[in-house]
DNA sequence: AGCAATTTGGATAGCGCTATCCTGCAAATC
DNA sequence: GATTTGCAGGATAGCGCTATCCAAATTGCT
């Protein structure tokens, strides 16, 4: 049974200082020395059992936490795991970085958040400064970014995971479900109902935004309605006041239009309570359908007819896939494609 | 005009292994110490503004960023600034998130979210382990919290401010507005209405959503309705599915309310709808009004009526606040309200 | 002028941890 | 039985930065 002296006869100056217990308190406290503390912490190398226990045990009992930054600095590996997205004022992000968050924490992870306002030059800013924290791993939103920033994360040699969409790109790694078919889903749900004079109404055009669209078109294309394919798009931030304007707008210049699919749902939703307040019966004089299934919509009148998109589970899988990669354990499916659903409700 | 020989031939090891550019190496650019460097880069104690000025040139060409792992252990003292809420579902958290964010990265600071799920264990778990750390601030929402967890701040001795309320705690820091304050002036607004049988209904019974209702009772007492006094108080989870259930209720079980104030607008939203699809014409049978001005209230049918609250507002303040404190400048105002707005539209 | 008080740059010594190499010692190999 | 392997612990040396003390140069004061 290894025993040693202790290795300062007392707490260092630090320590007594802050009340900062530190490894070699431990160390000393367990008799052993303090890189077998960490290894028997860290569970790194073998450490016999019963010295183990002895190590833990001393822990437990001068409640020892260990410092992320002297950890991070000896490792130049951080606990820290970056997450990009776009924007916060989207419902959708914020629940799958509330599901990733969920994840990670209880794996001693610390979530870092990043917003991008959909802009490349500052996913390329926050990218590099969270970079120079020497993160764990990295969610990022999207699979198309700027080569600059692509290079950043590929350079970097961090373990990256990107979310929300799906790709087959070699050597990637990504949660997400097809934005296109998705779409096209819903597309058909619309012309399955009867409707043929479909518009495709989308704000804030980013990839997602634009890849629904080539759904719907897919599906018109696929009725025989590639002539109808009409697609209203703004570059304006989404919100319910502009699905609002949108909608009138849309009827104004085509009035023969009889069912509109809005990229999200608080277009959707905006244009559900403008239809309530101009009067126009939806789906009796049009239809509408979104995107997400967002809080709120199965609570409109009428309830909004939509696609249920899995940003929770997307969250959940991207922090379990990004775990066993900062583990360096293998990915039996690099590419995770989830799904989605469409909600059949009274709008459409 | 002070000039050396390089400290060190060459990049270190590990600088040429990874590509990180350290001090040394733009102390060895610019021909002076590391530790000049630092001091020139942090503007801490005074450097020849010749020197310092070569010195920033040295580090913009080589492109260096600090490892702030090394930073926080050198003076144990990270970057990181923790924000604790209770919940990423709800709107208000997320904007005061945003705004906090958006002041401190500027100013280099990280955000670290920490959500306490309205749950005095969690927050005390999530705070002992953000304090490890070595946080250079917090952020905290409300006031009351365990005695464990208010010792684990104090003792910390990490700057603290506390937001959403404000209270004139000697030594503390606050950023908010008075919740009682909000809940008499919105009610007084229905009262003002004509209305008299006026009922509050709230859930998720935070401590803030006691205080609004406090102010409801102050409000009845004042226009001697102390007996007409009616609380719903539902310990769930606030939803605007919820605010239809809690609104169906109150009719059924009181049909001569004429007026609700809901504690939030999710609660008032669903409430809105609810009464649509019941045919309860709003404000004609009933007065519906909110709390917080969320997005969407302004959109329903009718109007939401509700209070504003300047939760970016508190969010910048906040970060305001406790980047002075951080540095250690004096806060003039300690504790900062900052006001309300009854926003009166067509539902009350 | 003569001395203390105030600058301003540098040398030194860690911060608390882990990577890396090294040393015994037991089991395995011939 | 001499060598080889393997394994569990330890010693050592940083990670990249800043706190702290020191020394030299400059300034201020009587």
């Amino acid at each position: 049974m290894p025993t040693r002296e202790p290795t300062s006869p007392a707490p260092s100056r630090r320590a007594r200082a802050t009340g900062r217990v530190t490894l070699a308190d431990v160390a000393q406290a367990a008799g052993v020395s303090p890189i077998t503390v960490s290894r028997a912490l860290r569970g790194e190398r073998a450490v016999a059992p019963e010295l183990c226990e002895r190590v833990q045990a001393a822990a437990a009992a001068l409640g020892y936490v260990p410092d992320p930054a002297a950890r991070a600095l000896a490792s130049s590996r951080s606990s820290h795991v970056a997450v990009l997205i776009p924007k916060l004022s989207n419902t959708l992000f914020v629940e799958l970085l509330d599901a990733v968050q969920t994840s990670l924490v209880p794996a001693g992870y610390q979530t870092l958040i990043g917003v991008t306002h959909y802009d490349a030059g500052e996913e390329e800013a926050v990218l590099r400064s969270f970079l120079a924290h020497r993160p764990a791993g990295l969610i990022v939103t999207g699979r198309d970014r700027s080569a600059a920033a692509a290079a950043l994360i590929e350079g970097s040699g961090v373990p990256c995971v990107h979310v929300m969409e799906v790709g087959a790109e070699p050597g990637g790694h990504s949660v997400g479900f097809s934005q296109r078919d998705a779409g096209r889903a819903i597309t058909q749900h619309l012309l399955d109902g009867g409707r043929r004079r479909i518009a495709y109404v989308a704000a804030q055009l980013d990839p997602r935004t634009l890849e629904r669209g080539e759904g719907y078109a897919d599906a018109m294309a696929a009725a025989g309605l590639q002539d109808r394919v009409h697609k209203l798009l703004s570059p304006e931030p989404s919100s319910m006041a502009l699905g609002g304007a949108l909608l009138e707008r849309v009827l104004h210049e085509s009035p023969d239009t009889d069912a509109i699919f809005f990229c999200n749902d608080d277009l959707a939703q905006g244009a559900l309570l403008a239809a309530l307040r101009l009067g126009v019966a939806v789906p009796g004089r049009v239809a509408v359908a979104g995107f997400n299934d967002l809080p709120g919509s199965d609570q409109m009148v009428p309830a909004l007819t939509t696609v249920a998109t899995p940003r929770r589970e997307i969250g959940e899988q991207a922090a379990q896939m990004l775990m066993k990669l900062m583990r360096g354990q293998p990915v039996e499916q690099p590419n995770l494609d989830l799904g989605f659903q469409v909600v059949r409700r009274a709008s459409a």
